[in-house]
DNA sequence: CGCTAACCGAGACGGTACGTCCCGTCTTTAC
DNA sequence: GTAAAGACGGGACGTACCGTCTCGGTTAGCG
């Protein structure tokens, strides 16, 4: 909605003000009573200014959450093996069910994404991106021999990344990081 | 919310048409764009009909939820192997999520449930109901050796669950009911 | 609104319930603040039981004030002197404005008449017979020499009545039972 | 409610625009019949406007009563004799009664007073400060003279005031401006 | 002295207005 | 010249009564 390279440091300082309180807004009070108002009395900013630079609700909520760049962590692809590659995407995707951050306001963004089609975009495309990367760390351990052959990657990533969202979403209890061996476990047999 | 032995004929009809109404209008705009007064001139039941029965918005939806009443199916418990109730568990959970009345109104639901005890215990009872007799399907179907030795019941009941719901809530492709099989090699290993 | 004949106890206990607790609703809380289900829910009476004996608000409110009747004092007409008969029907209406049953109800009356033929009629009435009583022992005041002669009837009559409806409804401090005999000195001159 | 020096010509035309519609409503549909979404829509103001200016039903009506702003008449208090301002004053007032804004308006500011006291403070202040005048005028006509002596000023202001309200409130035939010389004679004594 | 007709209570129902809150647009004011 | 302040029309919220209606349960007074 910003251009990046918008010189104004006021306009910079009020788009970061507005996206944090509509983050906190959000995990907050949840999609249903996120209201521009009160985000605009949480951090100050006039109401008129946040209309100025964001045309609506549901926009404003959009460039929060992609103002939130969970992107999987990229770092160590090759130095460790596929197992323990396959384990921290894990952990960190359930590191991020725990942020309120995030995960306070997955239950908004998969409301919101129901209904409009820029969240949608943003919510399947971080969904698909970090299972991607989930896909093709299975894939290199079938490859290693680190599971049993046979299994299939796509369908593997699901599983466990919809463990780890459904536990979130419709569950009491949450997949906590130290969980995560155990459903690796559970779905993909022994550790090697 | 009303007694069911309440013999007096007009609420039952007005209960019935919004729950109907409410249903619909959630699936159709979820639950940010739920309103009673519009579910009022859906359904031809006055406002003040609405608020005589159910004290708000979080109570109506709460309880239109609860009279789907979309059970586990019971039938066939034992008369078949374990692999096969596991699949029918699950071609059910798919059929549901593709059903506008469950399946539309799951965003709505996860959302109201993060700020609403009621909708909370529904759904979470709902989800915890379902994912046990996925659990005993599948303690049956290790004890039976279908499936691979060591394999821990809940964490693969999870998993197979979530798979399903997050492709519903998160992803472009939901789990179609043919897709189960494929789904359950993943996860149990090789059907046997 | 309801035969005087009708033999029935039930309906005559209703209505006089029903009439006693509008009378204190309209002195206390006024005619804006009159209603069926309050005066409902304080004589005890069911609303369906109001609405079977007068057909709405302002057939009860005109129904209770009728009710009321508050006749000028008809004792002594000529056993006492003409001054002396002014001052009982002034006294006695003096000691009207202070009645919570009628005094209280006047503003809401005269609010109401301005909109309700039925209860401009009564008012009107009310007003115009006690007036005429006036009129009358002040002629004859005029004829025995105790005022002034070509004092008009008609406009004392207006005057001596309008001073103390207008100290009522007007003022913050209304004419008392005493004040009497000052007022009407003032108008019609000194005390024979 | 709305501080006088206010510059901003919004608020200027929508106070304007409801204040006439209150005054309007008053006098059609009485204090009873008075609502806020009926003014809205009679002066093309929304509600939440109103709202925005008046805490609600009574602050609006006590508020358009005082714009009324109907004041006795300050010109020639000595230039003419007593006789004439007084007879000045109240063909005034005989004269507001006829006057729809007002006279029409006086059963429900009557009505509003006796459960307001913003409407009493401006009822009584209104007519005491009318009647003031008449005390005077009375006070100076009786030193110069112009009525018969020991006649007490303010008995007689309250009395002729009272003849005219009274009229008004309680009465068929209201008195006519022209009526006041009569009235007049009736309390005071031949015209000098 | 029982029966039937009526009254009564309880309250559901479709309405309408209340007063509150927020939306998204727009204008005015101040820095 | 931009941001704040906030007025504005609009509309949903949840509440309270309105006046209509349909029920059983009681009660009166005629037979």
């Amino acid at each position: 909605v910003v251009s990046a390279a918008d010189p104004d440091p006021r306009i910079a300082r009020s788009t970061h003000l507005v996206r944090e309180a509509a983050l906190a807004e959000l995990a907050e009070r949840g999609y249903g009573g996120f209201g521009i108002e009160s985000v605009s009395r949480r951090c100050g900013v006039a109401k008129s200014t946040i209309y100025r630079h964001w045309p609506g609700r549901l926009a404003l909520v959009a460039d929060a959450f992609e103002s939130l760049d969970v992107q999987p962590p990229d770092m160590a692809p090759a130095a460790v093996g596929p197992w323990v590659r396959i384990e921290e995407l894990l952990r960190h995707l359930a590191d991020a069910m725990r942020d309120s951050r995030f995960g306070g306001c997955l239950p908004a963004l998969v409301e919101a994404s129901e209904h409009d089609p820029d969240v949608r975009r943003f919510l399947h495309g971080f969904s698909a991106r970090r299972r991607q990367a989930l896909v093709d760390a299975i894939g290199r351990a079938v490859a290693a021999g680190e599971v049993r052959p046979g299994l299939r990657p796509e369908e593997a990533a699901l599983a466990l990344s919809g463990a780890i969202i459904y536990s979130r979403l419709m569950t009491d209890r949450l997949v906590e990081p130290d969980d995560v061996g155990g459903l690796m476990e559970a779905v993909l047999g022994p550790r090697p």
